[in-house]
DNA sequence: GTGAAAGCGCTAACAG
DNA sequence: CTGTTAGCGCTTTCAC
């Protein structure tokens, strides 16, 4: 008889159960719940008390599959090997979950390389996720194109120049040419540039800042001081090599991990910092701030980044449409290594 | 009419529209597509020539409902702050996704921290996830028995007392033991231990490698060397006063955090690393590999641990049983820090 | 070898 | 204010 099952202690409460139990239709408990719909506040007084009582959770797939939502929120990871070792994702990340969960909405996460993203078309055509949050911009950005063609609501978390696209991000142009001014106005002379990989769009603005904050004090910054494309340690030590035959008061790196093996170079060669050659990074971590001496820098808080991104997302799915770009602050760090 | 739907371009090809246009039934679109049940070589060719010529993808939603699965692989990150500096998290990660994929499932990430799992009740409740991976284990670890005591398959990246659970780690005290030893006898007469937090398994065996060390070579640590509980700059520091009272050749750090203030202090007290005092880490990370001098450490693969976690909880979904403890391999590098 | 029909658990017209 | 009915897209008995 029917009544094995529903007696059966691991079957999980449905919307039917209660409806049963409570002489009333699935439509009402439906109700009850959503708060859509009239219903009498008695009928759902009771309603909310039987779940209260017994526990009941609602199945979110056979919701999904009712409403064509997933409630899940897409996160793109970059697997490229040199970026895991940046916290900015992981940090990214656990902004995104905060909000995510505060608006019932989980994450579903995935990675892609700067030219495979089949991950990424595999939660889409999976129906896995009602959006996407794309954590890092290139210049030729394949998540973008293919988001678009195939209208997925998506946000990047970094800037692009395609207007049309939902952009968070820190206003790091103007940030490093804020940096820059600093120490050109505070007496260094010659600032070198060692900058990383101008496909990702983040380090082509850093660039642009350094640049600016030069004319922003009507200097203008040399062409020869400016090294790009530094993705390993060997470039790096060529760049430093050239450097110090300069005269060089200060070594501007784009990221942290730049910075970091410029910091163990120069302590290699036996420079020390600051007395014979100053640095700063245009993006901090707990190692520039833990060096000896602990390095100027700019900070700027990813996991509101992470936020604000998840925020937006969440209402485009919704169907609410807002400015395409938006900045959140940084803040510059002097500290002793440029002293 | 009915057509009016069906020749709508927006809408997603299902199952009934192939079965219409090649006057089958669904269920035989159904068991093309699986390879269940029995159905004729050609039938099943026709359909899934159709299938690619069309590109059609089913609905996982849909499929999810029908067999109440998921698909879906929960992946618990720890929200501590400190630990969010960590890359060992997002290695981890990196490694589940790539099995995850390859055996079509998803990752959807949640995050707890040591005293709130609200986040990971959620997905569970909701039925988001056909399984677990716990990403750290801790000695009063809620997520572990939040997840037996509701039956959920679930494993653990890290070691714990329990026997029944699943945990897939690198063997830590073994590993800690070994390079204790080496350095005991390449001439370092006296060790001093700086150990995180003792609520983490994975310190805990840290600090018993380290004692085995000794004892293996018959010596005795020191228990006035044993500093635990290292969690932030100040404590480090203090540690570091009392430590250079004595006579140690070396500093044992149980991590890369904890490795990377050590050497910031040491610097700071212009002491030279090894010449002065020598360091050495149980836990490697490119900041240590970049540092001058290098930094003698244990090296694992963490992705590697990520891929056997993935592919263990893959098979405990689908009830196949195996031994309940993986390790993987873990390897040391002596660098010039301790030389 | 194939199909009809019921069902997974929920939402959403449409009636009353 | 509440119930009836159909439907989301797929799987799975059970017949034929």
């Amino acid at each position: 008889m029917a009544d094995i099952d529903k007696n059966n202690e691991n079957r999980k409460l449905t919307i039917g159960d209660i409806a049963d139990e409570l002489g009333l239709s699935k439509t009402t408990i439906s109700r009850a719940i959503s708060g859509k719909g009239r219903i009498s506040d008695e009928t759902k007084r009771r309603v909310q008390e039987y779940i209260k009582e017994h526990d009941y959770r609602p199945n979110l797939i056979a919701k999904s599959l009712a409403e064509s939502k997933t409630f899940n929120l897409g996160v793109v990871l970059p697997s490229d090997t040199n970026l895991a070792e940046t916290p900015f994702f992981q940090s990214c990340l656990m902004g995104i979950c905060e909000v995510a969960a505060s608006h019932d909405y989980d994450v579903v996460v995935t990675t892609v390389t700067e030219d495979d993203i089949a991950l990424l078309k595999r939660i889409i055509f999976n129906h896995k996720v009602d959006g996407v949050i794309l954590t890092r911009s290139l210049a030729h950005d394949l998540p973008v194109q293919f988001l678009k063609e195939n209208k997925i609501p998506f946000v990047v978390v970094g800037s692009t120049e395609d207007e049309d696209v939902v952009q968070i991000d820190s206003n790091h142009s103007a940030a490093c040419a804020e940096l820059t001014s600093i120490l050109l106005v505070s007496g260094n002379e010659n600032l070198a540039l060692l900058a990383g990989n101008q496909e990702h769009i983040v380090n082509k603005n850093r660039m642009k800042g350094f640049i600016e904050g030069h004319k922003n004090i009507s200097k203008k910054a040399n062409d020869n001081l400016i090294f790009t494309g530094m993705n390993n340690k060997a470039l790096i030590d060529r760049a430093i090599d050239r450097i110090m035959m300069y005269q060089v008061d200060c070594i501007v790196c784009t990221d942290d991990l730049i910075c970091s093996r410029v910091l163990a170079r120069l302590n290699e060669l036996n420079y020390s910092v600051p007395a014979d050659i100053k640095v700063a990074s245009f993006y901090n971590s707990t190692f520039l701030e833990n060096h000896n001496p602990p390095v100027t820098a700019i900070n700027i808080n990813v996991k509101e980044l992470g936020v604000a991104a998840g925020e937006r997302l969440i209402k485009l799915i919704a169907g609410e449409e807002e400015k395409q770009k938006e900045l959140i602050n940084y803040e510059i760090v002097l500290k002793k290594s440029t002293k």
